[in-house]
DNA sequence: TCTGGGGTCCTAGGACCC
DNA sequence: TCTGGGGTCCTAGGACCC
């Protein structure tokens, strides 16, 4: 029995948090602008009335960029490039400094308004998510055209959708008519339109994979598509040979998955120069015990607590080592996060210079369900003491 | 001019239990 | 006196995504 097509939609915010300070600052549109750095760089309000924003050269420090608009891609400048790379290729580039709040206010906005007409939606971050418009009754470039109509009306932003049989070809066709793109495909296009793109197009194959099929003279998904299976088998092991084979037929039978459950929480942070474990001890147990604390307050907003408990270090050189320890019991205490991310600390060798210090709690329950459970728990505690 | 912060999933080895 | 497989949990690292 084969089931019909599914119809699938993958939507994209253009260039998000750019897009959003556009709204704000509306005097900006047509020019460069990036977004990212450390937030010291807020535009300043002059006797005139008018903004004085800061430009990129300007920026000094650690820090990547986190989005830039169009104009700034003209320029090179791309989503986890340096800032000081950025300013190097852009010294004109207007920059802002993230503001999370403002682009999750706009993200709930547009999320809503997609919901109102077809409400079978997967949450894949604050720009994107996949809708399943399988038994949704209006013809699809209607609806299409509705949703990317409701989005414009709810936040003043546009957005690009890509549908199509499955999530993985949706996402990819999201991206090939940015911005305010509509691309619609089917499973027999899969020839025309996916195999002449290069595989780092295919969700899933990052930096390393692609490096990988390069040296192996696969660049299009079309050659991944007729690659020999013992090469790929070879070079990736059983399982991601299957994975890219099938990928590369335009295969996935993922379903859109509209709730799910955190698995883990954590907070992090890269200090602004390399501190030493011993010659910067008070500094770095403050950040530390400041990251615990922050992470509770994240545990207890989100109602989670957590067995889990693991640390995160980068070392001056970028070598990056984690460790946990799981705990008898779920806490979402600061004292306990501390305590035990402490422990973990001290299982981590510290004579070089760390960049980045870390705090996680995973294996997550929600407190509700806690508070239900924890009488019957240490009833039987008791009866085996 | 070195490379943010928040996540997910996968792999792999060892412990431990049946 | 040595030897099975299977299952689950814990830990560490890595790739990848937004």
């Amino acid at each position: 029995m084969s089931q019909p097509p599914r119809r699938i939609a993958h939507l994209d915010m253009d260039a998000f948090y750019a897009s959003v300070e556009l709204l704000r600052y509306p005097e900006l549109r047509g020019q460069a602008v990036v977004i990212g750095g450390r937030s010291a760089n807020a535009p300043t309000l002059r006797a005139d009335g008018t903004r004085d924003y800061a430009r990129l050269r300007d920026y000094a420090g650690r820090g990547v960029v986190t989005t830039s608009t169009y104009e700034a891609r003209a320029l090179g400048v791309f989503s986890a490039m340096g800032m000081m790379k950025a300013a190097a290729l852009a010294p004109d580039a207007i920059l802002l400094p993230a503001d999370f709040d403002s682009y999750r206010h706009y993200s709930r906005l547009f999320k809503t308004a997609v919901a109102g007409i077809a409400p079978h939606i997967e949450d894949r971050g604050i720009d994107e998510i996949y809708i399943d418009l399988t038994d949704h009754p209006d013809e699809t470039p209607a609806l299409a055209q509705r949703i990317k109509d409701a989005v414009r009306a709810a936040t003043g932003l546009s957005c690009s959708i890509g549908i199509a049989p499955n999530k993985l070809l949706a996402k990819i066709c999201s991206d090939l008519e940015k911005p305010n793109g509509m691309t619609l495909i089917s499973h027999d296009d899969v020839p025309t339109r996916i195999w002449p793109l290069p595989v780092r197009k295919i969700n899933g194959i990052g930096p390393k994979a692609n490096t990988k099929l390069i040296a192996l003279g696969i660049e299009t998904v079309g050659q991944l598509a007729h690659a020999d299976p013992k090469l790929l088998q070879e070079h990736f092991g059983l399982n991601t040979a299957q994975w890219l084979r099938d990928v590369a037929h335009g295969v996935d039978t993922r379903a859109v998955v509209t709730s799910s459950e955190p698995k883990g929480i954590s907070r992090e942070t890269t200090f602004e120069r390399d501190l030493h474990a011993k010659h910067d001890r008070a500094a770095l147990s403050d950040i530390f015990t400041r990251l615990c604390v922050r992470l509770s307050e994240d545990l207890h907003r989100k109602r989670y607590a957590g067995r889990t408990v693991g640390i995160k270090l980068r070392y001056a050189d970028f070598h990056t080592v984690t460790r946990d320890v799981t705990l008898p019991q779920p806490t979402a205490d600061a004292a306990t996060i501390r305590r035990a991310a402490g422990e973990c600390l001290r299982r981590v060798p510290l004579e070089q210079r760390i960049r980045l210090l870390g705090v996680r709690v995973s294996a997550l329950t929600p407190i509700d369900e806690l508070a239900q459970a924890r009488f019957p728990v240490q009833g039987d505690l008791f009866e085996q003491g």
